[in-house]
DNA sequence: CGACATTATGACACCGGTGTCAGGGTTGGA
DNA sequence: TCCAACCCTGACACCGGTGTCATAATGTCG
């Protein structure tokens, strides 16, 4: 047998019409339960596969979703944030669970991405994962949605449709960082991170945050702020320059584990001492927190749900199913940076 | 307009036939200049795109690749290693850079993967790719080839078709290893990893790593093995194991970077000091490896170079061209575990 | 025994492109 | 003027399935 065989050829050999082989397969009622075993004997001889090309053009769907990463193109490309790698592990694992493949895509925040996955039929339905400036995506978001393109997305809220987003509850989580360290009362706090409606996860736990603290009468000083993306290096660099200006502060909170991995770096190679001298506390809960010296306090995302929600929230609107908005809860991992 | 355009739309619109459409949006030499501009404005008019089951089903090819990816089953579930993240990524960019879909897939070891993703028509080829049990692969490998499936292999070895693997040369990583202990003079070693015809990968680490002692007339004490599958969990017992024999040495080297993170923890709450009293050397540089305390001294795979081979040489395949065995070099990474 | 429901099957159009072939129109050389 | 060459286009079969419709065979009941 020369190329792959098709229905037809199972049709041949088990000297049925090839409708009925088609039938047999896809286990209809229809179909006489002893001609269905005759057809799936000379199915597994042949070794015989439905061509999911062919099916999916019938059908008009693929079965597949696909998943648009966002990169920081700042960031340093060889690496790529360990946590969008662990909910890419997890989306992937949910989709399989769904009976659903995955294609993956990797892109740069600064051109105009393409999402012509849905529009060309490779994919039911798209997800967007990622930092980065969504700022710039409303305007794209808009055309998607016209477009009927189904999609759903990390952390970046589309507007007037929250049932578009997954997240975690990035305020929540910034008030649970502040919480931990006024326990402890280390009330002097510097903030690493951007703080701009250019990164509104990043915005959202710098505002959980300062309202924690303000709710306890303290108000945090802007001049103990310090830009960053989300990469060890920029944490770094942002941190090394507040010590640079001679900038104290007893505690500092980081919008990322990179960022506060990055920026333990920088306090330790000035001589200050974490936990003495500043507590750190990141988010995340990246794989090399718990490796880290000292170990970082964080607040975890559950990585895991967020893959299972972002799937199934798809799933649904493809689906034409009602879905509501999903804030995941945050939980707080004291390790060694904060105490 | 309801439902997506099709090129008969087009071809209504832009007044010429549906061939001449198709001919147009691929740049067919026959089209009349004029008439594929008129083409292209109403394509982009309409935002048409190319159905691609329709058009993978005719020309029988898929331009996406399949990436299959296997986790020991007796692994955490909810970590992925990250040395096999870091090469997806690089998998995933070399796949886009040369115009190829990719479809990531997780399979268990244990259980009988599906290799279907080229059967049906879903991929013109397979990445395999993961430590584990390839002895049991071996059989599949064999059928694979006899259904003419076009795949590559990272690591694993496949009988008598070395074209069909690309690896990091683990045999001269491992020397690289021993050479930098024996350096410092740390002749009394401990190995932790899997030593067996189970994982040729580790096997080849340690051969080479072997070898380089005994050509410096030293032979390594068997009962300074332990085993042990990649994940911290894994080497962290196995290194207690040890310490509880009252097994001593001044150096180790772990099979793969997770496990030497599991050693060290091991070895810090036995109140030995790294590298004071123990030199560690571990394999892959993981992204946490320069984290850790003390930052690890580990043989580096080059993942984006790895990623890049892989795909490169399951194109040649699918394309027939001949390809070579590839053999990645390593290189030493010197760090706070062994200096 | 005839009317009718039930079951199992085959024939066929269809999904949306691609590739082949035939043919119309224009140009150029004999 | 006629034929060949060239350029461009349309008609049509085809890829390998899925879904609908028609129909043959069998069973059921009054």
């Amino acid at each position: 047998m020369k190329g792959k065989a098709t229905s037809f050829d199972i049709a041949h050999y088990a000297g049925v019409s090839q409708s009925t082989v088609s039938r047999a397969l896809r286990n209809s009622p229809l179909v006489n339960e002893e001609t269905r075993k005759r057809v799936f004997e000379v199915a597994k001889q042949l070794n015989y596969k439905v061509d999911k090309n062919a099916s999916n053009l019938r059908t008009q769907q693929s079965s597949t979703l696909a998943l648009l990463l966002f990169e920081d193109p700042t960031a340093d490309e060889s690496q790529i944030n360990p946590f969008f790698l662990a909910m890419l592990g997890s989306i992937t694992r949910a989709c399989a669970a769904q009976g659903y493949d995955l294609l993956v895509s990797f892109q740069s925040t600064s051109a105009d991405w393409q999402a012509d996955y849905e529009d060309s039929h490779r994919a039911d339905g798209i997800i967007l994962l990622g930092y980065g400036d969504y700022v710039d995506y409303q305007a794209k978001f808009s055309s998607l949605i016209e477009q009927n393109t189904k999609f759903v997305c990390w952390g970046a809220s589309v507007d007037n449709r929250p049932d578009l987003t997954v997240s975690c509850d990035n305020y929540g989580g910034g008030k649970l960082a502040a919480a931990h360290l006024l326990r402890a009362n280390r009330k002097d706090c510097a903030f690493i991170g951007d703080a701009s409606e250019h990164s509104p996860e990043f915005f959202a736990r710098y505002q959980g945050f300062k309202d924690e603290f303000n709710q306890h009468g303290i108000t945090l000083n802007e001049r103990k702020m310090a830009n960053a993306i989300s990469t060890e290096e920029s944490g770094y660099h942002a941190t090394r320059s507040l010590i640079a200006n001679n900038i104290h502060f007893n505690s500092l909170f980081a919008a990322s584990d990179l960022i506060a991995i990055g920026a333990i770096r920088a306090l330790k190679e000035a001589g200050i001492k974490v936990p003495d001298d500043v507590h750190v506390v990141g988010f995340d809960n990246i794989a090399v927190a718990s490796f880290t010296n000292p170990p970082l306090t964080t607040v975890q995302q559950d990585t895991t749900l967020a893959g299972q929600m972002l799937v199934d929230n798809l799933l649904k609107l493809i689906r034409g199913e009602v879905v509501e908005n999903t804030l995941l809860p945050p939980s707080l991992i004291i390790r060694g940076s904060s105490v």
